[in-house]
Order: structure tokens, then sequence, then C-alpha cells
DNA sequence: GGATTGATTGATAATTTCTCTCAACCATGA
DNA sequence: TCATGGTTGAGAGAAATTATCAATCAATCC
């Protein structure tokens, strides 16, 4: 798998979670930090395109994590709000990391690649709206926006 | 599973492909229409519920539907635009009929219960946007909003 | 720093989910 | 109605995911 270099991002880079913040999420749960967990996470978070739980456990093997620990690693992490689910053109299923304060992924659908933007204002009183006349308590929402980076439509850019 | 009876809806009625449309886009491609391609679509259109494909197997057996018509169907429908995946608080996925024209599915994260609401207008500027500052071709995206009924929250309303 | 302890891990088995195969059947068009 | 190419259902097969359990580790308390 290649993780190319990032292309240029909405938000600054200090917008994905450094290691520190992870480390801070789970002594704030009171759950163990392990070298898999760490580990698991960085794979996602540190690359610029979300992966697969396939890439994940191929990348990670010989760094000694079984496969059974990268599933329960990416559960946990999305549980913990660390990691979000995307999908490709294709519909596989990719995990990568929300940056700190409120965004939104912006995939390739081609390579996944993942570039995040700040959305949220724009829908908060689209919620309250929405609350109001469904009578739902809404707690959250999902954007995903899709497109073909620059470099899969191979425009030299 | 229960399919209790409809919420209210931002979206009107009409707002949901009637039978007959979903024959005209099959006619528009070349793909025949079938009884059970048919009966899948129903399922999962007529519910005021986003299903699982495994509901859909379970309440489609006694209609003489096996599952891998199920999953076929399902994959067909989504390619079409006729299905959206949408997913509930505990990460089940679920798939439910896109009205036509734009919009976007508030759905249940217990229930999964789904409303319609039109929020394109908001979105079409911001990808604009995005699609200048990243270089991605944007070809659309996908919004679900969460929240817990008010049936699941146990409010007589 | 070192021992204690409850949680985590990796290997593998078991299960669940999904896809493939193929003979029988059906929707479509002549 | 007939021909025919696509579709279907059943079951086999493959892939993805989860459960099991002994060994190991992270965090806490001396």
């Amino acid at each position: 798998m290649t993780r190319s270099k990032s292309l240029s991002s909405l938000a600054p880079d200090e917008a994905v979670p450094a290691a520190a913040d992870i480390d801070a999420v789970f002594r704030a749960k009171g759950i163990p930090m392990t070298r898999q967990r760490r580990q698991v996470w960085e794979f996602f978070a540190l690359g610029s395109r979300a992966a697969t739980i396939a890439e994940a456990t191929d990348g990670l093997r010989e760094a000694g994590i079984g496969q059974a620990t990268v599933y329960r690693t990416v559960t946990l992490l999305s549980d913990l709000g660390l990691l979000v689910r995307v999908q490709d053109r294709r519909g596989d299923i990719g995990f990568t990391a929300p940056p700190i304060g409120h965004s939104h992924p912006l995939v390739c659908g081609l390579c996944r690649r993942v570039v995040r933007f700040d959305g949220d204002g724009d829908l908060t009183a689209f919620e309250a709206k929405l609350a109001a006349e469904t009578g739902f308590a809404i707690y959250g929402h999902h954007l995903e926006v899709y497109g073909v980076c620059a470099e899969c439509r191979g425009v030299a850019r």
C-alpha cells in the first residue's frame, strides 16, 4: 500500500490529534494504553488515506499485531470517537482519524485520500430546525463529501 | 420486526419513488424487472424504518426470495441509487429508499426509523468552495443526521 | 525499583456474513 | 406463443468478524 505525501488540507495539521491526546482520552476513561493500541491508531491517523481493516492487518503484521487485535482496537477507537468510517466508490470501508474539533472528511472515491474541512456551522441551525419539526433528539450527524482527487484524475497540479 | 405507522415527515409522501418510477429506471437501463426485485425494493421502500439485509432476508423468505437474491438486488438497487445505506447507533447497516429529488435521512439511532429532509441548498455552495480549494472533482456527498425518535424516548407525543 | 493484579494480546477455532456456481425459471421482444 | 438471455434459489464456498484461552503486559501499590 502506498501512503503518499499529504495534500493540501483545509484544516491545520494540529487538528489531527497528537499521540499525547489519545493517551489523555484513554487515561480519562481509565482504559489502559498499550503499544498495540497506539500503533493501530497511528496507522490510521498518520496516513493521508483512509485505510481498510485488511490494510491495517497487513501493515501491522510485522509489528507483531494480530488480526483480532486490529478488529478489537478499531472498534474501541471508533467507540471513543477517535476513528471514523468512510466508504470509497467501490463500497470498501475505510477508517480515518477525525481531527479534534468538529470537521468532516472529503474522501477521494478512488484512492481514499482524505482531506478535512470544517462544515459545522452550517448544520447546527439545520439540526435545531429538524429537532423541532420531527421530535427527534438529535445527537449527531455524519457528513462525508466524495470526489476524485487531483492525482487520481491525472492532473499535474 | 415491527414496522410501525409513519411519523411526521418533512418530505411529502410523493417524494418516495412510487413503484411505477422504479420500473421506469429499470426500463431506461434495459434491466429486466422481476417480481423479486420489486418485492425487495418494496420491503425497503415501504417501511418507515431502514432495514438490514438480515431483516429483509427474513421478511422475504416466505415470499420465496432467497438470500442470494436479496444481496444481489440490494447491490443492484444501491448502484442504481434506489437505496441508500445508513447506520444505527450500534453500527448495524440498514438500507432505505431515498426520495426523488435530493434529500437526506434523519435516522433514529435506536429503531432506525427514517424521516427525510431536504438539505441540499446548504451544501452545494460548500462543495464548490471545497472543490476550488482542494482540487477534488466532487461527485457527491453523504449526509445522515442521527437522533432518537420521540417514540424511542418514550415521549407520548 | 519490584511485585501484584486485572486487562489485553495473539493464535486459532468458531461463527457469521457474503459471494459463487449452476440448473431451472422467467421477463422481454419478435 | 416461442425463443433467449438474464435472473433465480439452493447450497457450496470464501471472506469477514467474533469468541476462546493461556501467556503477557500496563497500571498501581508498596
